[in-house]
DNA sequence: GGAATAACCTGGATGC
DNA sequence: TGCATCCAGGTTATTC
């Protein structure tokens, strides 16, 4: 699933190869994958085309590629969130269609491969590729942006500077809250805002108003790092506590960008088709019934949320009686 | 305004 | 073998 590391790959994957690029035109096969944008498909593809890629950023788990020509005063890009299965694709001119394709953007490159000599990992087009959103679960989506200044005036995240104006994020991604890995995120503020949650603290991790690039997995492996129990409440922790959790957190983010990456059953791949490593790097997540690897102790699955939470209920205990309910069985890993 | 929950969606896994 | 059901989870709308 495309949390903040995926997320990240895929942005420094794209970047060298569509910097510069002409938008020269545009395939919506599935208009689904346009529920962002507002105006539809033939407003998507007329918008676009015609359109030069300034660069790509990325704040949290939104992605977005600045547009030229623009006005000045109201600049656009086009924004991509992935959602739980959608992929971001570099493939030749004529390549066959993906299953699961959505969205095609044909692009003629500036310079062609010759520029791009220096950057080993880009792949070498003959000036022209295809840009391919794929999305089997379609809850990903593109859509044509408004870039808006940021609240605090600072850089809007990881490429922005590609654009004119650094300091602008999309309007759709102008809620989000910054990344932990952000240089502009702010410690202090984050830790004054956990004390005003009673929430459980992965409940508050998933919250991307308050953190951003966080999802269900690197929630689960950040909170057995730290040792802390996913329903401790936000706000009873003391300051330290959430100094070491946040570290844990830039641990685990970094840890997973180095390798590329979380993948399971192919959801999640790079501009290239390729897998990452980090699931055979997980503590928690996913290794239901499996030995905790601090304690030996079993990791335990509950629902929450909709979803699953993993944790060692030895080494991640909550400091006051714990609710059990809802607790199940180990099991076997999927 | 904070907190909790359901809905959206598809394909693989599982059970019968 | 075929069908039905469950499960995965990021975001947002809705309800309390």
């Amino acid at each position: 699933m495309p949390e903040l590391p995926e997320v990240e790959v895929v942005r420094a994957g794209l970047t060298p190869a569509v910097t510069g690029a002409l938008i020269a035109g545009v395939d919506v096969i599935d208009e689904r994958a346009l529920t962002r944008h507002v105006g539809g498909a033939a407003d998507f593809a007329d918008r676009l085309s015609g359109r030069t890629i300034l660069g790509a950023a990325r704040r949290g788990k939104f992605l977005w590629l600045p547009l030229a020509p623009g006005d000045a005063e109201h600049p656009e890009a086009l924004l991509a969130h992935l959602g739980m299965s959608g992929q971001l694709l570099l493939r030749a001119p004529g390549a066959p269609p993906e299953r699961h394709e959505r969205i095609r953007l044909h692009l003629v490159t500036r310079d062609g491969p010759s520029e791009r000599d220096d950057v080993p990992a880009a792949p070498r087009w003959s000036g022209e590729l295809d840009l391919v959103f794929v999305d089997q679960r379609t809850f990903g989506s593109l859509a044509i942006d408004a870039l808006v200044t940021t609240s605090d005036g600072q850089p809007a995240g990881w490429g922005s500077e590609c654009a004119d104006d650094p300091a602008r994020v999309p309007a759709q991604a102008r809620h989000i809250a910054r990344d932990p890995l952000d240089p502009a995120f702010d410690d202090r503020a984050f830790r004054d805002l956990l004390r005003r949650r009673s929430s459980g603290i992965k409940r508050v991790l998933l919250d991307q108003t308050v953190l951003s690039g966080v999802g269900n997995i690197y929630a689960d492996e950040a909170l057995w790092a730290a040792r802390m129990h996913p329903e401790q409440s936000a706000a009873s922790l003391p300051t330290r506590a959430v100094t070491r959790l946040l570290a844990e957190i830039r641990a685990v983010l970094h840890k997973a960008l180095a390798e590329g990456g979380t993948s399971f059953d192919a959801q999640y791949v790079n501009v290239n088709g390729e897998a990452g490593y980090f699931a055979h790097s997980l503590n928690a997540y996913g290794r239901t019934g499996e030995p905790c690897p601090r304690c030996g102790g079993a990791i335990v699955q509950v629902r929450f949320m909709n979803r699953s939470s993993h944790y060692c209920p030895r080494c991640q205990r909550l400091p006051r009686p714990a609710r059990t309910h809802g607790a199940v069985e180990p099991g076997p890993v999927r």
